[in-house]
DNA sequence: TATTGTTATACTCTATAACTATA
DNA sequence: TATAGTTATAGAGTATAACAATA
């Protein structure tokens, strides 16, 4: 397909794509429950999942967070158990965090109240707009990790 | 119970999309600068400009977030002279927000470092994954409207 | 008594600046 | 001196509860 210069195809697509991106995200916050973990918390999770354990810095590098917004991060999925963590081997000012069992489980199982309101949503569309958005993810990812 | 009449073809479509959209939303909210207004302001004057002007709860209502947040988001845009309020010509009650000519003109620039942030890395993309975000971006509309 | 809106308060998420400990 | 991480602090965004004014 074409590229690089002209997105004239798709006037304001920034402007629409932000919109809908700020408003999803904050009907998906609103199914926050206090038995289910934050979305900060699951993005951080999931990475850990995906790419085994690391340090803060590295993790704080991943989520595209400062340090010190990780250091918060850490704390409160360690107080409840989620990620542990241990010394770095040769290192003495750096540490390695990890998912624990929990934390591996709650992944698995990803049944939050959170979860079940955007199902309930993707099974009111079409399996052809569901793919659209599959396939969206996909980019806005590539995006948003640059 | 179980999820048979869910999308098949996309597993994990919720996390995935939930996780795209809140790291989207960060780095968004991460290219705010002084001489723009926050995501949550630029999405209430959005409302205004396309819905005209309303009652601070039907803004709220239109904003899927409480009445207090939108106080405080009206609040701010008064203060800098994007927003005003008038009476409500029978209900003493109540007040209509409207666009000022100064909002109508920021919405009409939407030349901010957050945009160009993300025009940049849409011009990134082919025609056709813009075609598949404008696509998507709609989907989302209706689902987060809902 | 019900509705609209605001104030008071609190929590989450994120940041920058300053500090500690280790290299 | 440089790096990894934490603590201190602040601001945005959102919520609930309690209140005031009006209907």
């Amino acid at each position: 397909m074409n590229s690089a210069e002209a997105p004239a195809a798709e006037p304001d697509l920034a402007s629409r794509l932000r919109l809908s991106v700020v408003r999803l995200n904050r009907r998906l916050r609103s199914q926050h429950t206090d038995e289910s973990v934050s979305l900060t918390q699951l993005s951080a999770l999931n990475t850990l999942s995906g790419c085994g354990p690391m340090t803060p810095s590295e993790l704080a590098a991943s989520e595209r967070v400062r340090p010190p917004s990780m250091t918060r991060v850490i704390a409160s999925l360690e107080e409840v158990g989620l990620v542990s963590r241990r010394q770095h081997p040769t290192d003495g000012r750096q540490s390695i965090i990890e998912l624990t069992p929990a934390g591996a489980d709650l992944l698995n199982a990803e049944a939050s109240a959170r979860e079940r309101w955007l199902d309930k949503r993707l099974a009111e569309l079409t399996a052809a707009e569901r793919h659209i958005l599959a396939r969206a993810s996909e980019i806005i990812d590539r995006m948003a990790g640059t």
